[in-house]
DNA sequence: CTAATTAGTTACGTACCTTAACAAACAAAT
DNA sequence: ATTTGTTTGTTAAGGTACGTAACTAATTAG
């Protein structure tokens, strides 16, 4: 009964461990010689040899060239192979819908922007609509040498939770609204700050810190959570709501549910300068953009006003510090980026809260998706080792 | 050079995977038969017996009876034997030091209790020499039977970090003013409030929650946090520590170090129940208990300070929930504990922040020790079975 | 006392790794 | 061009840690 074709796709093959330590060695650090791998893994050569006989029998490696030492012989260079197959990481953010294709170890072989043509506040059908055909684009292209499709992965601007947790008051699923998974085919959901949390800490600013705290700061706020190098998701998907941080507090005060969000959401930070630019000061800016290029000009109206948001944000990042103790936070976002407020949030964590060092993200607006293709190739390279069944 | 007498001691055995994972399972679980064991483990029953017979010929293993099944032959029962020797744990408390010597499955062998001749606000020299006492207490009366000691824990009523972090502001070396580590006996200092979250995680209400946080609520306010069946300590030690979340906090209002615990630490708290108190309402209440006493009678302005106390609790309670999002929480301490405030701390949680179950600790004063118990045992067993060299 | 059942041991096979020895491929020295 | 030394890769042989199969041992039910 089984297909005679290829001996790869539905097969789970039976490796033995130190296949897969080599697989996955080859995932996670891109292409290596045997000696590098068994060096690495402490294993000896002929178990290497067999290994790689292993993995080549079925395609999950290839041989792309040579590398000369010192002296001696050459050592062939290898590389996951067309069978590993390939990864569709998709970003559903509110503005952009951004695509990559890639292989298991993160080659890029193809990746479109699409412009949505109105804003998204939320997750919304169409978002859903723009992935699906989006996806569906990527499907008539596809080319033989991408091998199998081995997971689809996209990150969300909402919560995400799985089966047990409190579905209904995420919007994660109007993803599903057009966009329908292909069968047999594993969909990771990810919520987007996670996602460009966990790429910070695989290609960004954070690389190699195991626990650290991602901020980012823009028309809406949230926080990814990196511990012991894996994201905190938490029951509800809600781990790093910090727009639900008690807010306000204090003696007399009573905290309100999401009053933060509000507080400190750029719509409504705007709204307060506006409400408070004297008219000597010139035009009130238009939007967040404008006020901190006011405030790097030197605008003391403006720079007073981007000192007090940022200690803001140093009072969130300051809570989340005395809750976790990362030691490690990278602000993000498009006003968490700017240089500006690092000083700024820097003082009040220091102020408030334990040592930590705080740095900016190095990562553009590709953050998101390369965070998402990141967990779809953990997914799909677990899926093609791990012995765990679908 | 070897000495010549017992086998184990020194050595550090080379077990195979699956005598390990019988230990481990005995470690875990307690007494256990092979057919059980090896059900759980998935092992043969020759594999059951070479492993068996492995941890046997080191005393790490011992038959304690058997057990007979409805029918065939009976079943022998093991537990860790007495060459895996015994540990210390110690809750070096504010008013009380407690000691617990177990074997590595957590058998009590002897137990101690000492009431300190004064409060202590912080880890004193004080406390040091009364841990050093109870110690040196537990080496004169030591039997044989215990076998070899493996390590020493103790509890402590600050911060803990190791060696990279930030130790000056800890007062943790204040342990050793008094007290001397034995050499070659591996000490696990760990902070009292994670110890007390770890034994709810053991033993109590949160047992076989992989994700949940404890918060302690007395004289002092702290924070354990436990993720994926692990503490999280953070890089300062300071992972919980609460009592720095940013307060007071809302627009206009400039959050000061620390001074949520000056606000909600039980001695102001009770400073401005007495400010507030109304000359008709009786005397005031002297200490906390006893506004939590008039409060249970139903005494109108104490239940009204308790609620408002309450709430407080509740909003640290959010804040926390919406940084790590753990689905459970327990509260515990001296006020914590008391069945008045899970209500409102409840009430607090559900508007502001994510579907959170809230529990009241179930473990009385000895959740420490019992804590810091399991913490020394893991260490213990870690070492006479993991391959990590000292 | 016999049959059925469960616990534990012995004999033996197999999978997966190692070391040892060898062959192949290369740079540098002769 | 040949030799020498070094590195890569393969082949052969061996060891360890498991497994299965078949046995013995101990127990209950009839």
């Amino acid at each position: 009964m089984r297909a005679g074709g290829l001996s790869n796709g539905g097969n789970r093959a039976n490796f033995t461990a130190s296949a897969k330590s080599v697989f996955r060695t080859l995932y996670a650090s891109g292409p290596a010689t045997r000696p590098q791998i068994g060096a690495a893994l402490g294993l000896s050569r002929p178990t290497l040899s067999s290994s790689m006989a292993e993995l080549d029998r079925v395609g999950y490696v290839e041989k792309i060239g040579e590398v000369q030492g010192a002296v001696g012989r050459k050592a062939s260079m290898y590389r996951l192979g067309t069978g590993a197959g390939h990864i569709i990481a998709v970003d559903a953010g509110s503005t952009h819908v951004r695509l990559r294709v890639s292989t298991i170890d993160r080659r890029l072989l193809h990746s479109r922007i699409y412009r949505l043509p109105s804003n998204q506040r939320h997750l919304s059908s169409e978002i859903s609509q723009a992935v699906a055909e989006e996806v569906d684009a990527v499907r008539a292209i596809t080319e033989p040498g991408w091998g199998p499709l081995r997971a689809v992965g996209i990150a969300l601007p909402s919560r995400v939770v799985d089966k047990d947790g409190d579905t209904v008051s995420t919007r994660q699923d109007y993803i599903f609204a057009h966009f329908t998974p292909r069968p047999g085919i594993p969909l990771i959901l990810e919520n987007n700050v996670n996602c460009a949390a966990f790429a910070e800490h695989s290609h960004g600013v954070a690389k190699g810190r195991a626990d650290f705290v991602y901020i980012q700061i823009g028309l809406k706020i949230g926080m990814g959570i990196v511990l012991r190098n894996q994201l905190v998701r938490g029951r509800n998907g809600g781990a790093g709501e910090v727009s639900h941080l008690s807010f306000p507090w204090g003696p007399g005060l009573r905290p309100e549910n999401a009053a933060l969000e509000t507080y400190v959401g750029s719509e409504a930070f705007l709204e307060r300068v506006r409400q408070a630019w004297p008219p000597e000061a010139g035009a009130p800016p238009i939007d967040p953009a404008q006020l901190l290029a006011l405030a790097e000009a030197g605008h003391p109206v403006a720079v007073e006003h981007v000192r007090h948001h940022a200690e803001d944000i140093g009072a969130i990042v300051s809570s989340a510090v005395s809750i976790v103790d990362p030691g490690f936070v990278v602000l993000g976002g498009g006003i968490g980026n700017n240089p500006l407020i690092l000083p700024y949030v820097r003082d009040v964590v220091d102020r408030l809260s334990y040592p930590t060092q705080i740095e900016t993200s190095v990562l553009g607006p590709d953050a998101t998706v390369l965070g998402i293709e990141l967990l779809t190739a953990e997914h799909a390279c677990a899926l093609l080792i791990e012995d765990l069944e679908v």
